[in-house]
DNA sequence: ATTTTGTTTGAACGATCGACCAAAAACTAC
DNA sequence: GTAGTTTTTGGTCGATCGTTCAAACAAAAT
């Protein structure tokens, strides 16, 4: 005979939203130090869950999939995040926040970069793939998958609800390119700056999802996870594409 | 007590792969016309799930959904088209073929163009960019939902195992394009010729996902639907990427 | 040692999924 | 009009979906 009021968010003892967890400490129990009582579970269903969503997507994967590819049960997942939704959430949360801050602190250093127009803009360009393909390849095990994922989202149509989450984390980022690339190009249109980093912004998240396209036609010569020499070859090229709008160079 | 085999593919009657009907006629019975008695149902089913598929992909729609768009019952999207994958192959054979044909006259008109390579250059970009746009905004109602669906399948891993009609139909126009490109550039390295190439196709098929970021971005002047705009800039600045990469011009 | 709290287990629930079928209906051919 | 074929109907199949629960277990706190 319980309630089942609209929506008992969780059973009675679940974390849920352990991310807040430095805000003030206003929690009346549990005094001090805890880490270190459940040293894997939500990172092992994070993972898995990480991993198969990029690769198939929100409604491509089962909550029992990635238990199993976790190796728990199916009711933890439920127990540690409380629905599909959340964990989907949980998984972007994971890396949202440090991600856009690494991106931000790079284009932040190629701002103070001297030089031509044509060095200034590259270098910012270089800003945002080089901080991408860097934690693709060199963030750890899930960063890749991470970044896929971001990736995979990003090239879907707007009216899906759980993209959500990604935009609140990066879509102050792209305003903030969109001013340098202005900044530094006053003799430009300011429709056509963001036409250019639009551009360069649907190419990179294209090829972060690693279609194999690339692969197939080049026959083996090419390889979409050779990420550090795209980034090379993407910086001018894009770089060059703004005098196709009238920058100055 | 029916035999039900490995796989009994659709029960008696069932039309299945009406597709390639004009091979050489050789049905033993149905004699001559009789384009007239159902004049819907397997073109509504079609366009339903057209539409829907662009939207969710195809784990993200059931053929329930489908049926319910089309306005008939459940069973007959089995009946038409046997499965779910099937029916996914359908959508897509219906207008790849055209489609691809389309994409490779225009190109074939772009090699013919004179004038400076610049000029010839934004030619062979133009007809890619052009003839997709084109198809989208006048091709007809369901033009767009197909063009939607076609980038969302493309910004997809090669992994996944639908995705292999939509290969079969472009695989080849793509290699026309990156060796139409390669002849007007023999300064060029081969393999910046297709990394150029690749960039313009990854950004053409994340845009046309209507992502909404670029509405987004630009507080509304610029608008993703926009296509004839977007494929005007895209050309001068994908074609300007190219000296970036050691293109003479 | 006992209570309290947090975590995991194993099993279900109602709903929905793709697939399938026998019978009715609609249509064409004779 | 009757016979034969194609299309539609309404329903069911087993499987799987996300979610939920009571009970068992583990870990701290008292």
């Amino acid at each position: 005979m319980r309630l089942r009021g609209v929506n008992n968010s969780a059973t009675v003892g679940s974390p849920m939203e352990t991310n807040l967890s430095e805000v003030t400490g206003s929690r009346p129990k549990r005094p001090k130090a805890d880490r270190r009582r459940a040293p894997e579970t939500g990172t092992r269903i994070l993972d898995a869950a990480e991993m198969l969503f990029s690769w198939r997507g929100f409604y491509g994967v089962s909550l029992r999939e990635i238990a199993a590819e976790a190796g728990v049960q199916l009711a933890l997942t439920h127990y540690h995040f409380g629905s599909k939704e959340s964990l989907f959430s949980a998984v972007i949360e994971r890396r949202a926040a440090d991600h856009a801050a690494r991106i931000e602190a790079a284009l932040a250093e190629a701002k103070s970069v001297e030089g031509s127009r044509r060095v200034r803009r590259e270098a910012i360009l270089r800003a945002l793939i080089a901080t991408i393909v860097d934690r693709a390849l060199r963030g750890g095990p899930g960063w890749k998958n991470y970044v896929r994922l971001l990736a995979f989202v990003a090239n879907h149509p707007q009216e899906e609800e759980y993209v959500s989450p990604f935009r609140t984390h990066y879509d102050h980022v792209i305003h903030d390119f969109v001013e340098a690339l202005g900044l530094l190009h006053p003799e430009m249109e300011k429709l056509d700056v963001q036409w250019g980093f639009f551009f360069f912004q649907a190419a990179t998240t294209h090829i972060l999802v690693e279609s194999g396209m690339l692969d197939r036609q080049s026959g083996g010569a090419l390889h979409s996870s050779d990420l550090d020499t795209m980034a090379d070859r993407m910086v001018p090229f894009f770089a060059a594409g703004f005098l196709g709008l009238g920058a100055a160079d």
